[in-house]
DNA sequence: TGCCAGGCCCTCTTTAGGGCCTT
């Protein structure tokens, strides 16, 4: 069964919704998966030299605390730059994600030239009968084992990384001829919901 | 820092509005 090849998932705890209003991340976390294997994690909470509000306090459990005591922001970016190299990446609301990266790393005046995939799109279109796409129910549905601990990213990442490995075996397992690489998931997660058969039969047919 | 987003997706659509996702 094809893993589609090497990516690293990652999920961003951040001080609100946009960083064009000034929002920052407070932490990374991310997992490598090579051959449906983990095979590297990164975790660091970052300082974003503000207070963060008490919803992201409660919504996180990431307190003013324990971000006054981490390294800045671009210390954990540098070194997070280098941890995914160029790498393919994988998140749950890709859009979300890739926005808050491209911010942090255009603080550094590193460019960013990676291509990502989205769990969620993807999900959206691999299993339409959920009751909603958001990480926490698609873990139930695809009954990923976890240890309960949502909002903190490297939790999220290793959930996002099993949601990924269970996209690919029900592509796999429907459609045993298929090639399943990223950039097949890439071009799925772009199809009109509803077309998704269309598409791989499409793609078999070349 | 506090001006509070942005892209996808559906529908009672396309001369638009609102829910879904992410923190």
């Amino acid at each position: 069964m094809s893993h589609a090849d090497t990516v690293i998932v990652l999920d961003f705890e951040t001080t609100g919704l946009s960083p064009q209003q000034g929002d920052r991340a407070i932490e990374i976390g991310a997992v490598k998966l090579e051959n449906g294997i983990i095979t590297d994690r990164f975790q660091q909470l970052m300082n974003p030299g503000f207070r963060v509000t008490s919803f992201i306090e409660q919504y996180t459990g990431i307190s003013n605390e324990m971000l006054s005591q981490a390294p800045s922001c671009k210390t954990v970016m540098a070194d997070f730059s280098d941890f995914i190299g160029n790498s393919s990446l994988v998140a749950h609301n890709a859009s979300f994600d890739q926005r808050f990266l491209i911010a942090e790393l255009n603080r550094l005046h590193r460019p960013f030239n990676t291509s990502f995939a989205c769990s969620m799109l993807i999900a959206r279109r691999v299993f339409p009968e959920a009751a909603n796409h958001q990480l926490g129910t698609l873990v139930a549905h695809t009954n990923i084992e976890h240890d309960g601990v949502f909002h903190r990213a490297l939790a999220d990442a290793e959930m996002t990384a099993q949601l990924w490995l269970k996209l690919l075996q029900k592509l796999q397992q429907q459609w045993p001829a298929l090639t399943v690489s990223f950039e097949l998931m890439q071009q799925l997660q772009q199809q009109p919901k509803g077309a998704l058969d269309r598409f791989i039969k499409r793609q078999l047919a070349t």
